[in-house]
DNA sequence: GCGACAG
DNA sequence: ATCTTGTCGC
């Protein structure tokens, strides 16, 4: 997987960036496109920062598909790349989740992540943005609904409404109810598969709780991984793996 | 200009 | 994301 070596320093050439990359999606299911990784595996990644630090970590756990037991884990420690702006997340923190998908000895077909892909202002979220860097299948699955509207889902497990982008009516990804009397996540195509596998894939997932079992292993590795680092105080060069 | 705003 | 206590319920 490549590393970015000219990252964006500004927000004029980040929005560059995505206009670059945004034709490159590849909106559609796993039946026309050639598996890049082990179709039995799916990875989740995250990120946890220390501010104060200018720290991030970042964490790939990877998954058995089928009995979602965790195969592998990987960390990567670095500096932030980039400040935090609605719409250019994946600035801030793609540069670490590479690092640490590249830490993996298993090659994953799919990888979840936290955040949009199709669903975004310009129709390049996070999911999207690392899928075509990688070339990976890509889903995104967040947690509030950003600047999209939804009816909520019905109550039960499984139930979905569509998530639409009020600027132009467009349909960009569902509401899904993962688990009854608790709030939807929003589910969102990132590259190389449609909607229907990506809310297939998130109730996969989900059979217990609200977020997508690669997503809640990720998350707290890399809060472990950061929690370490400022208890040992250890010292961070541009960047370090594992 | 004001408010909203993935993580 | 991160800062933070107790509390209700399975």
């Amino acid at each position: 997987m490549p590393i970015p070596a000219d990252w964006p320093t500004t927000e004029a050439e980040a929005l560059a960036e995505q206009e670059r990359l945004r034709p490159l999606v590849e909106p559609t299911g796993a039946a026309s496109s050639v598996p890049v990784g082990d179709e039995r595996l799916i990875a989740g990644v995250d990120v946890a920062y220390d501010d104060e630090r200018d720290l991030v970590v970042a964490a790939a756990v990877v998954l058995d598909r089928a009995t979602l037991a965790v195969v592998e884990e990987a960390t990567a420690t670095g500096r932030i790349a980039f400040p935090y702006i609605p719409g250019l997340l994946a600035f801030r923190e793609i540069p670490a989740v590479l690092d640490a998908l590249d830490a993996l000895t298993h090659r994953p077909g799919t990888v979840v992540c936290d955040g949009y892909g199709l669903a975004h202002p310009r129709r390049l979220g996070l999911a999207s943005h690392l899928g075509v860097l990688t070339g990976l299948r890509t889903l995104g699955v967040a947690k509030t609904p950003f600047t999209f509207d939804h009816l909520p889902p019905g109550p039960d497990r499984g139930d979905r409404t569509p998530l639409t982008d009020p600027a132009t009516g467009e349909e960009v990804g569902s509401a899904v109810r993962t688990r009854a009397g608790v709030k939807p996540v929003f589910v969102s195509v990132g590259h190389r598969i449609g909607l229907t596998e990506a809310v297939e894939t998130t109730l996969a997932l989900t059979p217990h709780y609200r977020l997508p079992e690669t997503t809640r292993h990720a998350d707290s590795l890399c809060r472990r991984a950061l929690a370490a680092l400022t208890a040992s105080g250890a010292t961070v060069a541009t960047s370090d793996v594992n």
